[in-house]
DNA sequence: TGTATTACGGATAAATAATATCCGTAAAAG
DNA sequence: CTTTTACGGATATTATTTATCCGTAATACA
């Protein structure tokens, strides 16, 4: 089981964006460049976010994306289910009814407690989907800053800057 | 992403031996039959679980698996670990050396630290690992024991008995 | 000693999901 | 009117999951 690599992409182009100066925004195309990493196919993941409201993109030339939102109020939870869906990573499949002394399925309407397995399995999925939502994209804005050298941080800013420039 | 199915057959395998009475034992075929699934395939996680020695199987009539230890020593996570492998769900593929002012890759046997990301994700993952590993099947089984119907625990085990019976 | 039973592991096939590319459409800027 | 850009549909490629088949070896029992 394994997180496809989009979510790492929709990440680290959403920490980019967290350090864009107000007004601007950065096309699909630079920030596959910026990445190293095929530009079609990271234009999913970014419409996988503007279609969750995370970024915002606009059309034309001068257009690109944006987050739509302060970086504060944008979570890993929210990105990561942007791209990845919301589904739990264990799906129950009832086997317990196959048993050959079941339990009657539920009358219409009325809704049976999953079982005992699943329930463990949620709650795992849930302390995980819990920290994810605990960390904002200011929070790793600040580690960022933080520990990454400020020759690196001033030299991808600088280059960025020079691609943007119309 | 999402954990492949032999994880819930594992853990509901794991369950029903965990009330097997001592010194008995239940072949795959019946595994498989009890709950639906296709024997072969379920094999394999079962020799996962046998490889990780959380099960152990015996060749031969009357062989067939029972639990390698106490059901109060072993978790959910030894179950989904044996056969959904250690790795961890988020693999960080180190895009932030593909862009343009990139830190330089550490000299020969150091370790860099893991990026910014990783390391949001990697705790994610351990919280979710920890939840499992804190509920063994012992818990399972009291749980199960408490909201189970009788009729339908005993059901179950008569089922067993009668195919065990040689 | 022979026969049935069973785990184990290799090989392989089929189905599904992840990864990737291509192209047409529409919107915006100049 | 031309260029740039997001958006979305269609399709190809590759990897993983799901599933089956079969040969080997060990064990119990007659």
């Amino acid at each position: 089981m394994q997180l496809k690599n989009h979510v790492e992409w929709a990440l680290h182009c959403c920490s980019v964006l967290a350090s864009l100066p107000d007004g601007e925004r950065i096309p699909a195309k630079l920030l596959a460049e910026l990445h190293g990493i095929p530009r079609e196919y990271l234009s999913k993941a970014l419409q996988a976010l503007s279609t969750a409201e995370i970024v915002s993109g606009t059309l034309g030339p001068n257009g690109g994306y944006r987050l739509a939102r302060a970086p504060s109020e944008i979570s890993f939870l929210d990105i990561v289910e942007a791209v990845e869906g919301k589904g739990c990573t264990f799906v129950c499949t009832e086997i317990r009814d196959n048993m050959p002394c079941a339990e009657k399925p539920p009358s219409k309407g009325k809704k049976r407690r999953p079982c005992a397995v699943a329930r463990v399995m949620y709650d795992a999925d849930e302390a995980w989907r819990s920290h994810l939502r605990s960390v904002t994209l200011a929070d790793l804005a600040k580690t960022v800053e933080k520990e990454v050298p400020l020759r690196v941080l001033k030299g991808n800013a600088k280059w960025l800057a020079a691609n943007l420039d119309r």
